[in-house]
DNA sequence: GATGAATGAGTCTTCATTCAT
DNA sequence: AATGAATGAAGACTCATTCAT
């Protein structure tokens, strides 16, 4: 029987530790140490796996961004109604729930980074393109069911996602204004008002 | 005429050399010798008059928020028109001139470490507040006027604010689907269907 | 047919290849890996068959002495004439090929080395005895059939010995005033003139 | 009164002490922490002066070349025979001291280094220049003077500065048929046969 | 016999911080 | 008020070595 791959095994468990550390500490204070201590092996192990830090971080951005993708990949299978397709959408980028605020605080930390670091950009793109395009797809989708005002599908899109980035953020920062819930509310409410 | 405040003086030079070097290579490597050198004192000077980096940095995140809301002033007194001032005032925010993207560099920077920095979520705080109670003066007196639509001025201001938030970061990340034409597009379209 | 013994095949493999790998990038910047590399085994393997790297090093530079012996063997038989025989094992030690380059590539590491390693001055002596040795027999040899000058054989050993050395070290270091052929016009000429 | 330039004083301090160390333990098992030790200052004052440890080892090359031509600036105008001088000359180089010993380690040691590293050559190519020029002198000079037998200086001077430098190395290696006396005998032998 | 995953000791290097001048 | 020499703690990274398989 085969040794299922190790190497596969270990990058992805060293990827999902680094994580967990960036979003604990963040990318300015992560020590490799750390990233060891929290997997459970030395730091030479992570060496073994992972050229230099920075290849680590950059990998686990795209880990982040990858598991981001593909953990929305049931829901928008999950019903035919765009109304309800959309609301479940956008409500799943609420970080409302360990996972999801682990999630934003990563991208947080990588998105930051991102702005003069042009290998992070590309591994940013991977998910603009994937956030956009599926946000794109659902509001054209409803309106060609008859279900979603006219308007500019890709301004929607744009307004949409610009405003859960930011709404996120001030979550995130804990906002004196702002809180999930609000958050929810807000864009429930942008979506009645301008979309539905 | 009394000797200009020496103290005064080169800690404002020391804060606004601190920007210039976050926004040109980020908080993560910024070396105060990098500050010392863009300022042109010796990293002793620096030392003379904060008393460690963390200080200078808040400091100089504070003087950031502080200018941001000050070079403001003249533009929210310039017209009585509420239309116009909306518009003049969400479009000062957009990262089109130098001066406004080293801001934006220098609060994205802030921003991505107040997640989890509770003195740089104070200093957040009072542009929030600033920012957030700005814009909603402006909506509530335009729905005051007639000549905004009703509705939640509140929810307004957060949808607003959040999407120059989000809007911006695109923008600065090099997002290939976002730029300041775009950006400006999205926002002034959001302000006609939503507000106006 | 008996099976060849696979540990003196495998170690005298590893030898090769570590002496390949010593002439390419030196000593000091060798690693285990890339010895394993080069012989096409795993670093395990190295292991298996040597104690630790300073014994690895150790056997490989005695085994480059061997080598360098044994290379020699038919030319010492090849000729009885004395002064033919002197000048071809003269040449014989002309950086002037591939294998003779990377001999003294390694001998001259080692060399270095054996300045403060006793173990390497040990292996350093069996090839100083035997370079000496063969020399001396060679001129007392022409001296006896009254081919060479008289004077002490003992003394014209040391002095082509050392000068063989000295040149061949200009030329490994690409001496602007030194090369191949310029060392040896050099000894042919102090053959010419002291020995012959 | 003006301070001593600090700078100046360390770089010498520092360099000196590295090749004491070169010459103590080689190259290759130098640490910065040993010079550190040896100077009298911490690592990080080493790192403040020298912004690596391959341009800390390469400068202290440079310097062990420079001593020892300034070393020898008197002797070279300290008599007008040539026969005395060039034995003076020669006799210069015996390692027969703790100071030419010192030389000679450090020398041999940065020597095989050249070997590979080009930077080290054009440190190389400083002394080799000198050293030949200054042979070659001494020998034309004697000549021309009726001192000196005829004969090419050129090829005499490669003669001689490669014998000293392959018999000092078998001095350095302990070599069990080689030590001072015998290489000044050596030495002088040459001189007496082939050149005076 | 051979492997390669895992280790961790050993070092270089960086840089905030101090302090005598 | 200002300097810059000096420090040393901290952390990334390398690589010989081990050992279970």
């Amino acid at each position: 029987m085969a040794r299922p791959n190790v190497e596969a095994l270990r990058r992805e468990q060293i990827l999902a530790s680094t994580c967990k550390v960036v979003a604990k500490r963040g990318v300015a204070s992560l020590r490799i140490s750390d990233v060891a201590k929290e997997v459970g092996f030395s730091t030479g192990t992570i060496h073994y796996y992972f050229a230099d830090k920075e290849t680590l971080l950059r990998e686990a951005f795209s880990f982040n961004v990858r598991n981001s993708i593909s953990r929305r990949k049931d829901l928008l299978a999950s019903t035919p109604d765009p109304v309800d397709l959309l609301t479940r959408y956008v409500d799943s980028y609420l970080p409302d729930n360990r996972e999801t605020v682990k999630a934003w605080r990563v991208w947080a930390e990588f998105w930051a980074i991102s702005i003069r670091d042009t290998d992070m950009q590309s591994v940013i793109d991977v998910f603009d393109v994937d956030w956009r395009s599926t946000t794109f797809r659902i509001i054209s989708q409803g309106q060609t069911e008859g279900r979603f005002r006219e308007g500019d599908p890709m301004q929607f899109t744009n307004m949409l996602i610009a405003m859960i980035d930011g709404l996120a953020v001030q979550v995130l920062a804990n906002s004196k204004e702002m809180n999930v819930e609000t958050m929810r509310d807000t864009l429930h409410s942008f979506i009645d008002r301008l979309i539905v």
